[in-house]
DNA sequence: ACCTGAACACCGTTCAAGT
DNA sequence: ACCTGAACACCGTTCAAGT
């Protein structure tokens, strides 16, 4: 089944293998097919290494799904505002937050599930937090703020990975048949949909943070 | 390390094992463990029966998860609203989906995994659609309010189960060591604050769906 | 109809060796 | 310092039998 995945960069000039391949290696794996693609032996494989190897390099499977994590932080690019109020400030970098993230949903997925969720929060975090004190929100209110954008940004995007794979269920119904209103779905459905949500959810929390 | 617990139920009377009993054993242990203490085999020692007669009962792994899920969403109650404008009585119906996924973490993330939110939403969906309308809230509007809450309750679950275990990283900092403000953290770090987070939200919500 | 053991192809991980 | 093969204890799953 291995194809032509042998040129993966220019690599220096030997056989042997660093531990950036290893994260390379195994990052693209988790990208393109998700964390359960990601087993020590195919990586092995991909690298051209003895399974073995691996273990020297990056300890065992958990440490490497730390490096992962950590390789993901360190090449979150700081972010900066755009517009004119606050309001409109914040509202961009919670956008650019969220479009950086999406790019990498099953890495953001596994960062959340190790507890890094606010580390990937952090790029933003200072910038928003001089955003609401110019707006003249400071102190527990601010705090209060910034975990609500937190929350809002990082769920919408572990939202929309599982419901990017959501084969609607077939077979007839199990609940009662006579509902009337079937045709109001409450569930979103593309990623257009979701962006709405985002959006309105955005809006909403702004609002409520500006106000006295 | 198997402890006492073979008295799983007053059994009926046989050794036998209907897949009703797989289903509930199960869900015990994603309930107690997670799903990654969810084995094949292990259930099969729980259960005291060979593990090939699993698989006459339920099918495969893939099978039984599904099961679990079609069990949780079996029992959800019907959920009834409280208060006296329709923003409150949401708000309950929100505050009581919330508790009743809250009680069943691990099942949800399993549910949202397989693209099954929307089936956890059901038992509040007709419920609020009712409030919104008689609030003067119908057609796309209220498609999206319902969106945006559906998405504002369970994402509140999804992120507090993750959130629940996160050991904070230990180790010296890596990012720049000139940090003034420090101490101001804007990640909820126990259920509290989750709740706190959650409410703030809903409120903001509720507003922006009740505004012109 | 229901349960079983044997067997298969996969895992992650360790360890004693090699160079 | 780095890589290897062999081996271990685990997985999910299938299948031919048993009763």
């Amino acid at each position: 089944m291995a194809t032509a995945t042998r040129a993966v960069a220019g690599a220096s000039r030997s056989s042997s293998v660093t531990a950036e391949d290893v994260l390379r290696a195994a990052g693209h794996i988790v990208e393109t097919r998700g964390i359960d693609a990601l087993t020590m032996r195919g990586l092995a494989e991909d690298l051209g290494v003895a399974v073995t190897s691996i273990y020297w390099h990056v300890g065992n499977r958990d440490a490497l799904l730390d490096g992962l994590v950590d390789r993901l932080l360190d090449r979150m690019e700081t972010l900066v505002a755009d517009g004119v109020t606050p309001a409109a400030r914040i509202a961009s970098l919670a956008r650019q937050l969220r479009r950086t993230l999406l790019d990498r949903q099953h890495l953001v997925a596994l960062a959340h599930e190790r507890g890094r969720a606010p580390a990937m929060f952090l790029p933003v975090q200072r910038a928003m937090a001089t955003e609401l004190a110019s707006a003249g929100v400071d102190g527990p209110d601010a705090a209060l703020a910034l975990r609500s954008l937190q929350v809002h940004v990082i769920s919408s995007v572990l939202m929309e990975r599982a419901g990017s794979r959501s084969s609607v269920r077939s077979g007839p119904d199990t609940a009662s048949p006579d509902h009337p209103d079937r045709d109001l779905i409450a569930t979103p459905s593309n990623p257009a949909d979701y962006a709405t949500v985002f959006e309105f959810g955005l809006d909403a929390l702004l609002r409520r943070i500006m106000e006295p």
